[in-house]
DNA sequence: GTAGGGTTAG
């Protein structure tokens, strides 16, 4: 192969800085005077090392061929590499293919490239042309190639037979990345296969098929296959915890933890997210305050977790605490973090801090923005969230379906109906996105609560899928304020099969009923409801947090029997409501 | 170079 002109790579480089970067290099300066070739070689191979933009990407390129480094397997390994941090391929594939005998370290390194930059496809392409090359794949050409066939489905057992092939059978971490590989798309029986047929494994090894028994949530296997582990190491241990957390087996989550003969942070974390995720975030908070007592040292992973629990909580003071801590602490305030400190702002009622947050925040991803605009919907500032949202798509950032839940609740709020359509249009036209029943349940709600009582029956006509109770609900409760008997009837109706045992509707309706002065209809859903021995109204329990601790509370509560004082409150609260000046609003009472 | 823990809605 002829050898190529410098110019002929000018003109692949598109930036018209790029002739200018090379005549201002310090380079040539610095090269002048030398004579051997390492003296030579070593500030290119810095220059590529040490890029810190695309743009010196494109000067150490250009000093590569100055320096006719070109050619170099080693150097072109570097410069590949550095594209791969640029996701700047394109640069590597223009260079490496003009070389006259690339090695397995230089398709290692593109392969490895398009892996990473998630172009599972051009690795595959880049294989097979090493192949045709007759160069040899090494371990790490597998390595790669197994996520790539991860994306690009199918290439799974062709890509195992080609490792056997290459003598790679009994590479331990080859096969254990297989075991990873058929666990991450749900395959456990062939991933058991492979591990069986290892005549050989490490602790990796069997952490990771452990682990592929969890994603599964096949706890028995899991526990079964740790207990033939030679010797059980800490990351076994984590994976088994949180496994019988996720299938809400705390009690066994919790033994295994006090079990376990070393912790660490991840041990730690595995249980404050399990409690979290379970729902018992008092528990999570705890955990955390126990684990700093012991003076194990919480990350960004845990303090994301343990702000959430706090968001859930609606627990002020301690959240503020552990926003303290991160700061305190110099943890880096990243997207995690960030996102579940405006929830926990916002959730608390302080919107304000949320947006100071937010707006402070160093990245922002689609998570921090559903936050926010969650948040600005959740109090009210209808108009404050569109902007947010139209904000959001100025910077860029994708929505995906929550952003929409709450756009459209912000709309059902305000009573935007003409935005909530548009909006609701644009999902489809311009996200691509599919409607679920949250879409469909503010649309109805909107389209309800503005009195478009038909246009919203007709949505749920069209609907793909069984309307649940929300949606009917929603319509129930239009039909309410914008007195429509007949369709009313219609929603209730549905709603008896959905949730026969749900006492609001019935009272709902009773009142409609009431209002019209269709006493012998009263008598009749109140004789259903006696039929079907309904009375009460299944109180919604609420928190509040005094001196961090965490007290529940609900309507006519009796429970808090310890504290008079409260009940004395509640009475005399009572008592100022019959005082003069204060107009009860009792019109859905019945 | 293969293993174990994270954020938003419902």
């Amino acid at each position: 192969m002829d050898k190529v002109a410098p110019s002929a790579y000018f003109q692949n480089i598109s930036s018209p800085c790029f002739l200018q970067s090379i005549l201002s290099m310090s380079l040539s300066h610095h090269l002048r005077g030398c004579s051997t070739l390492m003296i030579q070689n070593l500030p290119v191979l810095q220059l590529i090392q040490q890029c810190s933009t695309p743009k010196l990407l494109e000067s150490a390129l250009a000093a590569m061929i100055k320096m006719s480094q070109c050619q170099d397997c080693y150097f072109m390994n570097q410069f590949i590499t550095a594209c791969t941090s640029f996701n700047r391929l394109d640069l590597a594939v223009s260079s490496m293919t003009q070389m006259h005998q690339p090695n397995v370290f230089v398709y290692n390194a593109l392969i490895k490239g398009f892996v990473t930059c998630s172009y599972p496809i051009r690795s595959l392409e880049f294989y097979v042309r090493m192949l045709r090359d007759s160069v040899s794949p090494s371990s790490y050409t597998y390595s790669s190639l197994v996520k790539a066939s991860l994306s690009a489905s199918g290439f799974g057992e062709s890509l195992q037979a080609h490792i056997c092939k290459f003598g790679f059978g009994f590479h331990v971490q080859i096969q254990t990345t297989l075991i990873g590989f058929y666990s991450a798309s749900g395959r456990i029986k062939e991933a058991r296969k492979v591990f069986d047929e290892m005549p050989q494994r490490d602790d990796v090894t069997w952490t990771t098929m452990v682990s592929a028994y969890r994603q599964v949530l096949d706890m028995n296997s899991a526990t079964s296959l740790a207990n033939q582990m030679p010797e059980r190491n800490v990351a076994t241990w984590n994976c088994l915890i949180d496994g019988y957390m996720r299938l809400g087996n705390l009690e066994e989550a919790e033994s295994l933890f006090n079990q376990m003969p070393v912790k660490d942070i991840i041990s730690w974390t595995t249980m404050v997210n399990g409690y979290s995720h379970n729902k018992r975030y008092g528990e999570a908070i705890s955990v955390f305050y126990k684990m700093t007592e012991q003076r194990i040292i919480p990350d960004e992973i845990t303090m994301s977790t343990v702000i959430s629990a706090c968001a859930h909580l609606g627990v002020l003071e301690i959240g503020k605490e552990v926003h303290m801590y991160t700061v305190q602490n110099g943890f880096v305030l990243d997207v995690y973090i960030g996102s579940a400190l405006v929830d926990m702002y916002s959730k608390c009622g302080k919107l304000e801090r949320a947006l100071l947050v937010f707006f402070n925040l160093p990245k922002r991803n689609l998570f921090c923005w559903n936050a926010i605009i969650e948040g600005l919907a959740a109090h009210g500032y209808a108009l404050e969230a569109l902007k947010m949202f139209a904000k959001m798509e100025r910077e860029l950032v994708k929505p995906n379906a929550v952003t929409f839940v709450s756009v459209l609740t912000a709309c059902t709020h305000a009573g935007l109906v003409e935005e909530g359509r548009r909006i609701y249009r644009r999902m489809i036209d311009d996200f691509s996105i599919v409607y679920n029943v949250e879409h469909y349940g503010c649309m109805v709600a909107l389209f309800s609560k503005a009195g478009l009582i038909h246009e919203a029956l007709e949505l749920i006509g069209s609907m793909e899928f069984e309307p649940n109770a929300v949606i009917w609900g929603a319509l129930l409760d239009g039909c309410r304020i914008h007195k429509n008997l007949e369709i009313a009837e219609i929603a209730f109706n549905k709603l008896m099969v959905l949730e026969p045992r749900n006492s609001g509707y019935y009272f709902l309706l009773i009142s409609m009923y009431a209002e019209e002065k269709r006493w012998g209809d009263v008598a009749e859903v109140r004789g259903r409801m006696r039929e079907l021995g309904i009375e009460k109204i299944c109180p919604g329990t609420s928190s509040i947090e005094i001196e961090k601790q965490v007290h529940l509370f609900a309507a006519a509560d009796k429970s808090h029997s310890a504290s008079d004082e409260v009940y004395l409150l509640i009475d005399e609260i009572y008592e100022q409501m019959g005082l003069p000046g204060y107009v009860q609003e009792t019109e859905n009472v019945y």
